[in-house]
DNA sequence: GATAATTTGGACCGGTCGTCTGCTAGCGGA
DNA sequence: TCCGCTAGCAGACGACCGGTCCAAATTATC
């Protein structure tokens, strides 16, 4: 038999088991997952780590085991964000099923049922930490920035579809408007957090696609 | 005489008599201003009362002197903030010398050359406390959101009067664009901060002026 | 049994908020 | 005059918490 699927070979890891049950190997994985709960709600300054620790039952003293600091930590929460991220956005912006234009539109109504289910205590991780970048550890402001950019291409590549398919008027300048729905996308993001309630997603969604150029 | 009223009858305590003379309010004063400094660059929870007490060389014990807790202290910094920013926002908005949309559009070059003097490290203190809003103390939210209703009403003046002038469509509803604005401007003042340029304000209030219903 | 791999409890150190105590300045009363 | 009282202020302290590190504990493999 070949390379053995990771899901048929049990590992039969070496060494002292956990002490609270926990799906072998993965405890790193279920820190990263929570931490990205906890980062989206509280930031990354002000959020400790024993308080992800204590929520996936993990001892204080196992975290530098599984990252070299706190910095690697918040790192790893960041890529695993935004390539969930990734993944939803392409989910909706790719959809052959609707015009390119409803495909943005139903992203955003997507984005707040997610708000919606948390009861608007999460907002874009991103967003949060942008806000922090002063006190972050260096390169991190590069990296959200980047991530940022990642998006608004993807969105650009849409609104072009868009264009092609007579949605949006043809001298339009895609990339520009595709900045211009992130930056007021997460102000609205934010804002849905203060009110707890979605009325600023909703109005944001309004307004953007109604003054959109024809 | 009957009861005499609280302001007339001086009860003459022993002891040494209240200062009252400039010094005790100014200390206190520098307290709050150099808070609105610190806070708009670090935010609330992430901010240590030592930092602003040595900036402003007041030593650590006499903080609990002038405030009540830290939560005071916020609170007092807010007010002074929407205070100020409430007094900068009429010097433009209500200028009689332009126009009501070329009003709104001075405030945000203003605001772009004011980010560009802190070096884009300084944002928007509603904005940043925002951001927090579920680790702040109770009540902060509320207070937050009063704020910006109230910025985005002097908007919706704004607006208005833009209407009258014929700069503006009749039918566009003044309270749902002045909320948009709000959204926008912050998301972009937020990523300024992060690209740390002015680029994001610059292209927000492009776009929004130029798909403004005529 | 030796070794390597993995997990853990707890110690360390620095920083934070808030308090406690005490000093000084100036006025009232004896 | 001078003692005591009160208001303004300052330094030290305490309780606590957060990030980091390490040595011990526990198991699989050789």
């Amino acid at each position: 038999m070949p390379i053995s699927t990771a899901h048929t070979n049990i590992p039969k890891r070496r060494g002292r088991p956990p002490k609270t049950a926990r799906d072998n190997l993965d405890t790193r994985d279920a820190l990263i997952r929570c931490g990205v709960e906890v980062l989206t709600e509280q930031g990354f300054v002000s959020t400790g780590i024993d308080g992800v620790l204590r929520r996936v039952g993990v001892p204080k003293g196992s975290f530098y085991h599984y990252f070299d600091s706190k910095e690697a930590f918040g790192r790893a929460v960041l890529e695993r964000y935004a390539a969930y991220f990734a993944r939803k956005l392409d989910r909706w912006l790719l959809d052959p099923e609707v015009s390119p234009l409803e495909r943005l539109r139903r992203f955003t109504q997507d984005a707040r049922d997610g708000m919606a289910r948390h009861d608007y205590r999460r907002g874009c991780l991103v967003g949060n930490l942008g806000q922090e970048v002063t006190l972050l550890p260096a390169g991190f402001g590069e990296q959200l920035e980047a991530i940022l950019q990642d998006w608004q291409r993807r969105v650009a590549v849409c609104l072009k579809l868009a264009q092609a398919r007579g949605e949006l008027a043809i001298d339009a300048n895609c990339e520009s408007l595709a900045a211009y729905f992130w930056m007021g996308w997460e102000g609205a993001v934010q804002r849905a957090r203060l009110v707890k309630g979605p009325e600023p997603l909703t109005l944001f969604s309004q307004e953007f696609f109604d003054r959109l150029p024809r």
